[in-house]
DNA sequence: TATTTCTTGACAAAACTAGTCAAGAATTAT
DNA sequence: ATAATTCTTGACTAGTTTTGTCAAGAAATA
């Protein structure tokens, strides 16, 4: 299991344009220079990021690439979703045996269902300011189970 | 984002061969016939998963596949970890801005060894019995926020 | 007008996924 | 013993996806 490089170098992208608000714009070609990745490969990246209302891009001299919203406005959920695409939780046929089930539903079916979920609902928890700020270690969480709820309360 | 079939398989596998396993044997002929998955391409998945110790094959006539262990004792995450392998964190090179935080660390580090973690530990509290059970849906939480721990108290 | 920088789409090598094939080993029924 | 059944192993392959490259062009500014 793993994510490909054009979710991360997406992020990292973001990452470096924010931290380079102050300075005004942000190329293309700085970016990649300072990460070692190819720009011709980071181009298809932003732009996709400014197709979708990311970034916003200047042309010309002096141009380059700013945030269109502001840190916190920048889930991770959803870059994560353009450039990636939707987690996958495909079904199984249905003539087997799983498939008799309580529901007659295929009993491995929740299973990716629901760990498409808790990463969604991860990384919909999660900015580009939470990132900036080094927000994120310790935000792993055990699944719900039943005995959880007896033994809290919400105040 | 996408899982691969062979995870799939995998877990499909085990679902059948558990719930065969009042009847013994489970040959893999039958999954693969039940779930219309090529049979020789499950042979490499169960070959795996015996190597490994979470499922025993009998050869010769009347022969097939049953648990190595019980139900409850094959947790997802081992399985999950065994076919798709190790989730890669991979960091970022050393040299761009976003590694000029706090700790020197990689600012986007974090982000993707948390979800990694988050990842892991949702499959580690599912067993085969939870699947046969049906007991999965619903476990997806949220991550850990600061004012969380505010409102909440253990009894 | 020249230069810089983003924009777009076609193209391609490499890696990975999903699956096939074949020769063989172990077991059981006859 | 022998034949049939079933798992075992490893080599092979077609197709897809990833990870890029390349080139022609459009917009902006000095």
């Amino acid at each position: 299991m793993k994510l490909t490089t054009k979710g991360r170098y997406a992020v990292l992208a973001l990452t470096e344009i924010a931290l380079s608000e102050d300075k005004n714009l942000i190329k293309i070609s700085e970016i990649a220079k300072s990460q070692n990745i190819s720009s011709t490969y980071l181009e298809q990246i932003l732009s996709n990021l400014k197709r979708n209302g990311f970034v916003k891009a200047v042309r010309g001299p002096n141009g380059g690439y700013k945030l269109a919203l502001k840190a916190e406005e920048i889930i991770m959920s959803d870059v994560i979703e353009l450039i990636e695409g939707k987690i996958e939780t495909k079904g199984c046929s249905q003539k087997h045996i799983s498939c008799t089930g309580i529901s007659g539903k295929c009993l491995n079916h929740d299973l990716w269902d629901e760990l498409g979920k808790q990463i969604n609902l991860f990384l919909s928890h999660i900015s580009l300011k939470d990132i900036l700020e080094g927000n994120i270690l310790g935000r792993s969480r055990a699944p719900i189970l039943a005995q959880d709820c007896d033994n809290m309360t919400i105040n």
